[in-house]
DNA sequence: CACTTGACAACAA
DNA sequence: CTTGTTGCCAAGT
């Protein structure tokens, strides 16, 4: 059942996110070519009443933890990203652009 | 049906 | 740092 088209696609596009790795709201919307950067949060939102869908590995375009607030606790999604190796300095990814991945990179 | 809000992007000042 | 704009589109009120 599709709630909507592009929720589904937002999730499974963050789904593709490997561990120790993030990805940016722009890059995905960039790559669905959808709606916009607001539909990712938006949809990555819902997702905690969607599938199980790794939102921690998802900041948005300076590399903040913009999210955390949304999270159980604020402190989870540092948490789970340095529990998958990536460095979080002040609510921000360390090495951001280095760990950075955009779905196009399954394509290549 | 109109308006506002939203885990935003990107730039300008 | 803040405040501002424009674009984008769905859900909530």
């Amino acid at each position: 059942m599709k709630k909507s088209h592009y929720f589904e696609q937002v999730y499974e596009v963050t789904r593709q996110i490997p561990a120790g790795r993030v990805s940016t709201y722009g890059a995905i919307a960039d790559f669905l070519a959808l709606g916009s950067a607001r539909m990712v949060g938006w949809a990555l939102n819902k997702s905690f009443s969607a599938e199980d869908v790794p939102a921690h590995r998802v900041v948005n375009r300076k590399g903040e933890l913009s999210g955390r607030i949304h999270f159980p606790s604020p402190t989870m999604m540092e948490e789970l990203l340095e529990n998958e190796g990536i460095k979080i300095v002040d609510h921000k990814v360390c090495d951001f652009k280095k760990l950075l991945w955009k779905p196009a990179e399954e394509l290549l």
